[in-house]
RNA sequence: GGGGCCGUAGCUCAGUGGGAGAGCACCUGGUUUGCAACCAGGGGGUCGGCGGUUCGAAUCCGCCCGGCUCCA
C-alpha cells in the first residue's frame, strides 16, 4: 500500500543513499527573492547554489517542497494535471553529478523502486540533446519510446533574459486511452491527460549571454521535478490525484456540504478541493487575502472556488470548513498547516463573506454589460471590461467564464489595453523627484558609520555635500543622525564647522551613505564638522518606536497570532501601525489593549538590543517582518518578557520611559487592514488636556457643568426639537388663518388669487396654498409672495387653463432680481429684491 | 501614493435642480390567533461632513471622512 507520506520518505531516502542531503521545504513565500511571487518548483530555495554567488553547504539535495502556482488557474478542475497547490520532489546537483546519473536514477526509482509498468513508460528529450537520448538507449529504452521534442518543451530558461539554462528530459506515464483527446498525433507531450508527464529533468547546463548565445555553464548541475499528486494518483490506481488519500475526507466533507456527488461534478469538486488546500498552505505560510501582490493572488483563487460554487447554487461561505480535514492530511509533514488552522478557518470565512457580499451586490452590472451584449454585437467591449474590473472588483476571468456560457465574446485585448494606461498613469503620479545633486567632495565615497545608537553628537568630517533647490545635502564619515528606516523618521538636529551651520529637517538613506538634509547658514571651507541630533525630538521618537514594539505585541497578545505587521510609521510622541486583521476592533477590546500596553509601560521593564545571526534570532522566537531584507547580522530588541523583534531602530531603555500611551484613531486603510494611531509622552497628555479644554468650553456655552454635560445636551436637543414641531404647527394654523383674507378675483372667466404677504416664509405660503387649492377647486392660478430678508414666490395653476406656471415664475423673477422654474403646473422661485414686488404682481394679472 | 463606484429612516433601497419617499422593522388602536397575519394611525432623517455655484442643492462643483474596488 502506498501513501502520500511512504512515498515522500521512499523518494528522500533513495537519494540520501545516494549522498544527498535531505533538505526540508521551504515556505511558499520565497524569502530571499523578491522577483518571485510563490515558490513555483522545487529549485527555487536552491537559486543562489547554481549561481554560484554563494559558498556551497552540499553539491547534492533532495527535497519535498510545497509549491503555489497560479499562473494556469483556469485550466485548474479541467485537467487532472493542474493544481494550484503542490509538492514537487526532487534531487539536486550542483556542480556535482551530471546526466548520466540523473537520468539512471530516475530509472531505477521509477522502474524498480516504484514498480511502475516499462510498457506504460515514455520518455522525451530536447531534440538536439544526443547525450540524454543515448544514456536512454543505454538503459534499454526502446528508440520508437523516446521523443524528441522541441524547445517550449524540452528546454528551460533562463529566468529572465540571461543566465543558467539547459535541456529537459521527461518521463510520462500512459494512463490509457479514455484519458486521451483520441486523435491520431496524440503522443506524450499533448494537452490532454493521457500521457502524464510524472518527472521532469531539467539540466542547466549552459549560460545565456545578452547575445544570445550560449556558453557552458561553470556549475553544471540537475534540478528535477516529480509531481507527488501525480505519480501518488499512478500507485494508488485512482482515476485522479482528486480521489488520492489526500483529498479523501476533504472531499467527503465537501460531498456533504454541496449535497452532490463528486462523479457527476467533478470539475466543481476538483477547483474546490484544489482551490482550498492552496488557500490553507498560503495562509499558513503567512500570505493573506489582499489586494496587490501575493494577496491579491489568493483572492483571485478564493474568488474562483466561489464562483463555481455559486453557479452551482451555493451561496454561503463553506471553504473555511475544508481547512481542518487539509490540516489532518498534512500537519503531520507541515507542522504550519496544523498549528494555524484556526487562523487559516477564520480568514478564509472572512473573506469568503466579503467577497459574497461584493459578487452579489455587483453581479447586476455584469448581467446588465451582458444583456447589453446580447442586444448589440456580442462582444463585451474592453472598457466595460474593465470598469467591471476595475470599478466593480468582478475578476476577468469570470466574466470571461460567464460570457463564454452566454456565447458571448470578450474584448481581452482592450481590456488590456485599458489595464496598461491605469499602470502608467499610477507610475506617473507615484514617480518621485530623482536627486541630482552635484556634489562638492572632501574625501572619497564610503559607507556613513552610524554612532546614533549609542551618542547624540560626533565629532566627524564631511564626505561630500551639494545643493539641491533651497536644501543642502551632506553626507558624513560618521553620523548620530538615524535615517528612515523601518517606519522610524529620519532624525533632525544641527551640524556645526566652523564657518557653517546647518538645520537639519531630515535624513534619508542613499545607497550606503547617510544623507542629512537641511538648509545653511554660512559657508563649508573645512571637512571637520560636528553632528548633533536634537535630543528632545529623539527621545519622542524613541518613546513612539519602543510603544510602538509593544502595541505590536500586545495585539498578538489579544487579537491573536495572525494579526501581521503592514506597515508603521514611528514620528516624535506619534505612531501608526498597519497590520492585517479581518474585522472591525471593538471599542472594549481597543480600551483593553490601551490599557494592557499602558501596564507594561508602568511596570518600567528593561528594553535591550543585540546583534544577533538571523538564523538564531528566528529561532529565538524574534519576529521579522515579511518583505524586508535582512542581512545575515540582525538586530533583536527586546522587552523584557513581552516582545522580540528584529529592528533597527532606535528605543527607548526602559518602558517607563514612554510615559503615556494613548490611541487616538482606529480604522480600516483597505480590506482586511486596519491601522491605528496614538500618541506617547507628553503629546498624549496633550491631547486628553485638548478634549478636557473642549469639554470645558462647551459646557460653558450650554451653562451646564461637565458632569451633566450629556444629559444638558440631551435636553437642549430634545427641547429642539419640540419647538420645531411647535413651529410647524403654527405655519399651520397661520396658514389657516390666512386664508381667511384671501380673496378671489376673476379675469375673463379665470378664477385666480394674487397674494403678497410680508411676514411669512416659504414653508407657510406653500401650506396655505395648499388650503386654497383643496377649498377653491375652480381656480386657475395662485400666486403668492413672501418676503423677509428674501423675496419667495410660489406658483400654481390649473393644467386646463391654458397658463404656465414656469413662465409666470420667470417673469415674476426678472422683478424681485431672482429666477425660478418647476413643472408646468407648480413652480417657485427667489430673489433678493424686495422693492418691485407690487409691479410684478402687476404684471402676473396681465399675463392671465 | 493615484484612480473608479458608493454614502438618503433601525435595515434594504428609490429619488439626479423646485414641498424628503417606499418596503421591511418599531410604537398605538382595532380585528382575531396557524407561520412573513390583517386594517387604521403614529414615531423615526443635520440626505456622511464642510465649503462653493444658484432665487432655490439630497441632486451640480471642490475639499474632507467612511465603505467597496483597481493600479503602484
Amino acid at each position: 500500500m502506498w501513501t502520500a507520506e511512504k512515498l515522500r520518505l521512499t523518494y528522500l531516502s533513495f537519494f540520501e543513499e545516494r549522498d544527498h542531503k535531505v533538505v526540508p521545504s521551504s515556505s511558499l513565500i520565497p524569502e530571499k527573492d523578491p522577483t518571485l511571487l510563490f515558490t513555483t518548483a522545487g529549485m527555487v530555495q536552491f537559486k543562489p547554489y547554481y549561481s554560484g554567488t554563494v559558498p556551497l553547504p552540499f553539491k547534492r539535495a533532495t527535497s519535498c517542497q510545497k509549491c503555489l502556482r497560479a499562473t494556469d488557474l483556469e485550466n485548474v478542475g479541467f485537467t487532472i494535471r493542474h493544481h494550484t497547490f503542490f509538492e514537487m520532489l526532487g534531487n539536486f546537483s550542483f556542480g556535482d553529478y551530471f546526466k548520466k546519473e540523473a537520468i539512471e536514477w530516475a530509472y531505477e526509482f521509477v522502474v524498480n523502486i516504484l514498480n511502475l509498468d516499462l510498457k506504460r513508460l515514455y520518455f522525451s528529450v530536447y531534440k538536439e540533446d544526443e547525450e540524454s537520448y543515448n544514456i536512454w538507449k543505454s538503459l534499454g529504452i526502446k528508440e520508437e519510446k523516446i521523443l524528441k521534442l522541441g524547445k517550449e518543451t524540452n528546454f528551460w530558461g533562463p529566468a529572465g533574459k540571461t543566465g543558467a539554462c539547459g535541456p529537459s528530459t521527461e518521463i510520462y506515464y500512459d494512463l490509457g486511452e479514455e484519458y486521451g483527446c483520441k486523435e491520431k498525433n496524440c503522443t506524450p507531450g499533448c494537452e490532454c491527460d493521457r500521457y502524464l508527464e510524472i518527472w521532469n529533468l531539467v539540466f542547466p547546463q549552459f549560460d545565456m549571454q545578452m547575445d544570445g548565445t550560449l556558453r557552458p555553464l561553470k556549475n553544471k548541475g540537475v534540478d528535477t521535478g516529480m509531481g507527488l499528486e501525480r505519480v501518488l494518483m499512478i500507485l494508488e490506481e485512482k482515476e485522479s490525484p482528486y480521489t488520492t488519500e489526500l483529498f479523501e475526507k476533504a472531499r467527503k466533507k465537501l460531498e456533504k456540504i454541496l449535497n452532490r456527488n463528486y462523479e457527476e461534478s467533478k470539475a466543481l469538486f476538483r477547483i474546490i478541493l484544489d482551490h482550498a488546500r492552496a488557500l490553507t498552505f498560503a495562509i499558513a505560510d503567512g500570505v493573506y487575502p489582499s489586494n496587490e501582490g501575493r494577496g491579491y493572488v489568493l483572492r483571485r483563487i478564493l474568488r474562483r472556488a466561489l464562483r463555481y460554487a455559486y453557479k452551482s447554487g451555493k451561496r454561503e461561505p463553506f471553504i473555511y470548513e475544508l481547512v481542518p480535514y487539509f490540516s489532518e492530511v498534512y500537519g503531520q509533514r507541515y507542522k504550519e498547516v496544523k498549528e494555524k488552522r484556526e487562523e487559516i478557518g477564520i480568514l478564509i470565512k472572512s473573506e469568503e463573506e466579503r467577497f459574497l457580499t461584493t459578487l452579489f451586490k455587483n453581479m447586476v452590472y455584469v448581467d446588465y454589460a451582458i444583456e447589453n451584449a446580447k442586444k448589440k454585437d456580442k462582444i463585451i467591449d474592453g472598457s466595460t471590461l474593465f470598469k467591471l474590473y476595475d470599478t466593480y472588483g468582478i475578476p476577468v476571468d469570470f466574466i470571461e467564464e460567464i460570457a463564454r456560457e452566454k456565447n458571448l465574446n470578450v474584448d481581452k485585448e482592450g481590456f488590456e489595453k485599458e489595464l496598461e494606461k491605469v499602470k502608467e498613469k499610477s507610475k506617473e503620479k507615484s514617480k518621485f523627484e530623482e536627486l541630482k545633486i552635484e556634489w562638492i567632495k572632501f574625501l572619497p565615497d564610503k559607507r556613513t558609520e552610524f554612532t546614533g545608537y549609542e551618542e547624540l553628537e560626533t565629532d566627524t568630517e564631511i564626505i561630500k555635500y551639494g545643493f539641491l533647490k533651497e536644501n543642502i545635502y551632506i553626507v558624513l564619515t560618521k553620523t548620530p543622525f538615524y535615517a528612515e528606516a523601518g517606519g522610524q523618521v529620519g532624525d533632525k538636529g544641527k551640524i556645526t564647522g566652523e564657518d557653517f551651520e546647518i538645520e537639519v529637517k531630515d535624513t534619508q538613506w542613499l545607497g550606503e551613505q547617510i544623507v542629512h538634509i537641511g538648509k545653511i547658514k554660512g559657508e563649508i571651507k573645512k571637512s571637520k564638522a560636528r553632528a548633533i541630533v536634537y535630543r528632545d525630538i529623539r527621545k519622542g521618537i524613541q518613546r513612539a518606536h519602543t510603544a510602538t514594539h509593544i502595541l505590536h505585541a500586545t495585539l498578538r497578545n489579544t487579537l491573536g497570532e495572525f494579526v501581521k505587521q503592514e506597515g508603521s510609521l514611528v514620528e516624535n510622541d506619534r505612531l501608526r501601525f498597519d497590520f492585517t486583521y479581518p474585522k472591525s476592533i471593538d471599542a472594549l477590546i481597543l480600551k483593553d489593549i490601551e490599557e494592557k500596553v499602558n501596564k507594561i509601560i508602568l511596570e518600567n521593564r528593561d528594553v535591550k538590543w543585540k546583534w544577533k545571526k538571523f538564523e538564531e534570532a528566528i529561532r529565538e522566537g524574534a519576529i521579522a517582518l515579511f518583505g524586508e531584507k535582512y542581512g545575515e547580522n540582525v538586530r533583536v530588541v527586546e522587552i523584557e518578557d513581552y516582545s522580540k523583534e528584529l529592528c533597527g531602530g532606535t528605543h527607548c531603555s526602559r518602558t517607563g520611559d514612554i510615559g503615556i500611551f494613548k490611541i487616538i484613531k482606529e480604522e480600516a486603510i483597505s480590506a482586511g487592514i486596519r491601522r491605528i494611531e496614538a500618541f506617547t509622552g507628553l503629546k498624549a497628555l496633550g491631547f486628553t488636556r485638548n478634549l478636557e479644554e473642549k469639554i470645558k468650553v462647551l459646557s460653558e456655552i450650554l451653562s451646564s457643568d461637565t458632569e451633566n454635560l450629556i444629559k444638558k445636551t440631551e435636553k437642549i436637543k430634545d427641547e429642539l426639537k419640540e419647538k420645531e414641531k411647535e413651529v410647524e404647527s403654527l405655519k399651520s394654523k397661520i396658514a389657516n388663518f390666512l386664508f381667511e383674507k384671501v380673496e378671489i378675483k376673476e379675469k375673463e372667466g379665470k378664477k385666480y388669487v394674487i397674494l403678497h404677504i410680508e411676514d411669512a416664509d416659504a414653508e407657510t405660503i406653500r401650506k396655505l396654498s395648499d388650503i386654497i387649492w383643496q377649498r377653491e377647486k375652480e381656480l386657475s392660478l395662485t400666486f403668492l409672495v413672501c418676503s423677509k430678508e428674501k423675496v419667495f414666490f410660489f406658483c400654481r395653476v390649473n393644467k386646463d387653463s391654458g397658463l404656465d406656471a414656469r413662465e409666470i415664475v420667470r417673469n415674476f423673477g426678472k422683478f424681485v432680481k431672482g429666477g425660478g422654474g418647476g413643472t408646468k403646473e407648480k413652480a417657485e422661485g427667489g430673489g433678493k429684491d424686495k422693492t418691485k414686488i407690487k409691479e410684478g404682481l402687476l404684471k402676473i394679472e396681465e399675463m392671465i
